[in-house]
DNA sequence: ACCGGGCGGGACAGCGTTTCCCACCCCACC
DNA sequence: GGTGGGGTGGGAAACGCTGTCCCGCCCGGT
């Protein structure tokens, strides 16, 4: 019994092909209510669920989202992930998920994979490169993509394709590293930019960038990967820097890990390592994932509103997709479901006129929060 | 110019469709390489991308695999997600992400669009309620998509469909709660079983099992979501708990949550009330996230192979979708890019012969870790 | 009583691929 | 030199659905 077809539902209606898919999809013309309700009894009776690949085919729109991220373990992903399913999901499309490892090539294999999978649009999340030959590839694909139809949106980083949403990353490190002399840090240590991943290289960038401005130049500067792991490598560079030339000096360290799961994981391998921290070594992240506020000391980050951001890469995802609330296929309870996650979205501080997000592209701010990570207990 | 479709390609080549779709694909019939190497050129020239869509239509087969969770922002389903989602691109397949936030309506939509999505296999993470009236909604559904050749995976719970691959819940949370015991700790609070959650009901089962069979009770049984915020509040009960009639009691107490970022959260909040851990509450979580081990203290639990399990899921989902390896549609660095992810996987614990994967049911077991937030002082 | 308009329903042509089947050609073998 | 066989390319029918076009019917108006 190799699934029920709308022409079963059809003949066992008695009615047409074409009454059939009326009344069962959201047409401008509807049938009489007598043949729509016979029609849908038999739909129900026999279990019918529509094949949405012949319906794309037909429609040429899939209700499809592509969504790219570097890493879904990631916190900082993953909110942005779950936010973005979830209005996504209540407009009645589904969302395919890739991760790219940070990798390009990888990277591009996953937008050819999702194009030909004829997504609506595609929301790139996590800084990508530029520059770069495969570079070219990807603004090929997007553009063709775009050309096609297609929807983009960055998240995180310009794409030169497309709607964006970016962080200041620059300003709120540069914010961050200022609160941070100015709370009397003196000695730090920062993650060099890694190649290709420009997001990064700007946070560094700004926190660098500050200290400069206050004289002040990092002790160390270390490569690692934006990932737990990365931060527990940070965290054994950073040992290693403190038995050796930094040795002498009493002051506290102060680490900026770009990215919140690193410096998690820093302060977790820290603290396997016996160095205390904010006494020997402060440790600072960015993004502001859930876990930052938990974690033991409170983490020092740059606070970022993941979740509108998601929303409002969501929202002008969907704007191509129609079935807003509009009414499902079937059963009446698809509506109903989707009414659930239908939160009141705190609107983003655009550049446009406020309450219109029609930008082309919006800047968010990120708040700096001074946790316990990066207190300094001769100031307190 | 909307899309470059395989008949352009075919034209531009000289050649008919037919043709050009044995060369651009892994047909059996692979025609002469003179003709071959003119329709790869016009692809290629072109930017030919073929429509998975309508692939899927002709060969019934989407490649696509949709992956239920109930929140992809907890680091327990986001490792698994990861690794699944690796897994299956790695085999050119996709994955269509769906969380159900533990809503059994939200399920029965999420599974309804997967299955319209004509994905060839359900991988279903985390349980599922059982005996409702809305399970045998869902009961039907997978039925109905295993008889019509889907396959059905379940990771975390049976679903009496499919193949499965469940921890020993209340095994281990028993032998959880007896290390802990054997440790020294007399007093506990649990969190009671929630309504249609089996797992986490059969995971506080189990540790109130041993519990009782060493004589003791716990002493508060509160209910609270498998969650992060649901962890605050945890933390909240606890320590109205301890001010009121748990408060003559010097003695630590003992908290076991039956999710990882719920005992996570819960040791956030307990800090930021300003009890001390595990001086005055000690807690407990289960499953083994990867932020577990670089908490403070660090987190005991039951540590999962999540990636492992992750990965016998796959593979069960994949024996479907052919490709493994096989060559791709186009330009050839796709199986290049493939290759990256092959990681040897530590085989799982199952209960058929050594090696074999083939059993309906692998039971995974998960190792008590003892971390450092039940560590007793008194017996240091 | 006749005509026109409007509406409900059906037939049919796609949507982009795959795949079955057939025609054909060349070669080898009788 | 004729015929059978293997292999190569093309034609065309699906795959399941949508949307357009068209037809027939009913009703109201004149």
């Amino acid at each position: 019994m190799p699934a029920v077809r709308l022409s079963d539902v059809a003949q066992d209606a008695g009615v047409s092909l074409a009454t059939a898919s009326r009344v069962l999809n959201g047409s401008a013309r509807v049938p009489g209510k007598a043949v729509a309700d016979k029609v849908r009894a038999s739909a129900e009776k026999l279990g019918y669920v529509p094949n949405a690949q012949a319906q794309a085919l037909a429609r040429s729109r899939s209700g499809l989202i592509g969504l790219v991220v570097h890493d879904i373990a990631d916190p900082y992903f993953a909110t942005i992930a779950r936010e973005v399913q979830q209005q996504v999901f209540a407009s009645q499309a589904q969302v395919l998920l890739t991760q790219t490892d940070r990798a390009i090539d990888t990277e591009i294999r996953a937008l050819r994979a999702l194009i030909a999978q004829q997504v609506d649009a595609l929301v790139l999340v996590g800084s990508h490169r530029y520059g770069t030959e495969a570079d070219a590839a990807i603004s090929t694909l997007l553009q063709g993509f775009e050309r096609n139809g297609g929807k983009v949106v960055g998240l995180g980083q310009s794409l030169g394709v497309g709607r964006t949403i970016v962080p200041d990353n620059a300003a709120a490190a540069h914010e961050l590293a200022t609160s941070l002399i100015v709370d009397g840090h003196q000695r730090f240590a920062v993650v060099e930019g890694i190649a290709g991943i420009p997001s990064a290289g700007d946070r560094t960038g700004g926190f660098v960038a500050a200290l400069t401005e206050a004289g002040i130049e990092p002790e160390l500067s270390t490569a690692a990967e934006l990932t737990r792991a990365g931060g527990h490598r940070l965290a054994a560079r950073i040992e290693e820097h403190l038995g050796g030339e930094g040795a002498a000096d009493p002051r506290p360290l102060c680490v900026f890990a770009p990215a919140d799961v690193m410096a998690l994981g820093a302060l977790g391998e820290l603290r396997r390592r016996g160095i205390d921290v904010p006494e020997r070594v402060a440790v600072a992240g960015f993004g502001g994932v859930p876990g930052a506020a938990d974690a033991n000391p409170t983490l020092t980050t740059i606070a970022l509103p993941l979740a509108e951001m998601a929303r409002q890469a969501a929202e002008w995802v969907l704007e191509s997709v129609p079935g807003r609330g509009a009414g499902a296929a079937e059963s009446d309870d698809a509506t109903r479901g989707a009414a659930t996650t239908a939160a009141t979205a705190a609107p983003l501080d655009d550049d446009s006129a406020p309450g219109t997000n029609d930008a082309r592209e919006v800047h968010v701010r990120g708040d700096v929060v001074l946790g316990e990570s990066t207190a300094l207990t001769g100031v307190a």
